[in-house]
DNA sequence: TTATGATATATCGAAACTCGATATATACAA
DNA sequence: TTGTATATATCGAGTTTCGATATATCATAA
């Protein structure tokens, strides 16, 4: 299990809603089943993120309710968040992985020739 | 200027004691000359962190007195505190590198393809 | 019917981390 | 003697982290 810090967790939101709408439940899955259970973003890490996302414009967000197949059509069903990457979102994501990468290049100048030997192409001695 | 977690400090200071001991103030401007500014860890960040790192057996440490060329044999000059790579600290740099790399790669198969037309070879648009 | 697990959103709070400001002291050059 | 560089170190207000907790619906099987 990889520790997803919130600046790795805010990338990898926003990567996700970059491929279209999402709400939080759904994300947390699509994150674990896409990084082989290698990242995890819980619902206390998770919320807050959404909720700093939509406070700063870089989402928008609406309800839906979701009813069951044979439910009472007046009872109120779960509630579904829906998460939209807005322009300003996508605008700020380009940034985002561009100073990602940047800090990654810089990075493997110092990491470069700091594990003795081990395969440079795969980054895994084992 | 890029901002410097924790996490990147330590796996960039360490990385720079592979190379040989050193000592904070030392370590400090390497960073900054050696990511060309992009990187600047200060005494805030530096001192607590090597702390910790001594703390844990990943370095060990020793004293210099720093005597003036033409100064008084008696008094005593600036003290620098040298840090050397332990070899539980090498080991621990080995297992930081290859976990790096392996966010990286999960990282990268998130963030690809969310930035829309752009030079995937270098990660920059401008 | 009941209980177990999955779906779904959200906050709390103790611990850890961040980083500018601050403190202390020596060395050297203008 | 004044300023800048060298050198180590802590303080503290603000932020981040993440397990625990709370609430409620839905699906399935015992």
């Amino acid at each position: 299990m990889l520790k997803l810090k919130q600046d790795h967790s805010e990338l990898v939101v926003l990567s996700v809603l970059a491929a279209g709408p999402s709400y939080g439940y759904a994300i947390s899955k699509d994150i674990a089943a896409r990084s082989d259970g290698h990242f995890k973003l819980t619902a206390s890490g998770m919320y807050p993120l959404l909720t700093k996302l939509e406070k700063n414009g870089l989402v928008t967000t609406s309800w839906e309710e979701v009813k069951a197949s044979g439910s009472d059509p007046e009872s109120n069903g779960r509630r579904r968040k829906w998460y939209t990457l807005s322009d300003k979102g996508q605008r700020h994501l380009t940034k985002r992985i561009e100073l990602h990468r940047q800090l990654q290049s810089i990075l493997d100048g110092f990491v470069h020739g700091s594990m003795g030997e081990q395969d440079p192409q795969t980054g895994f001695a084992g």
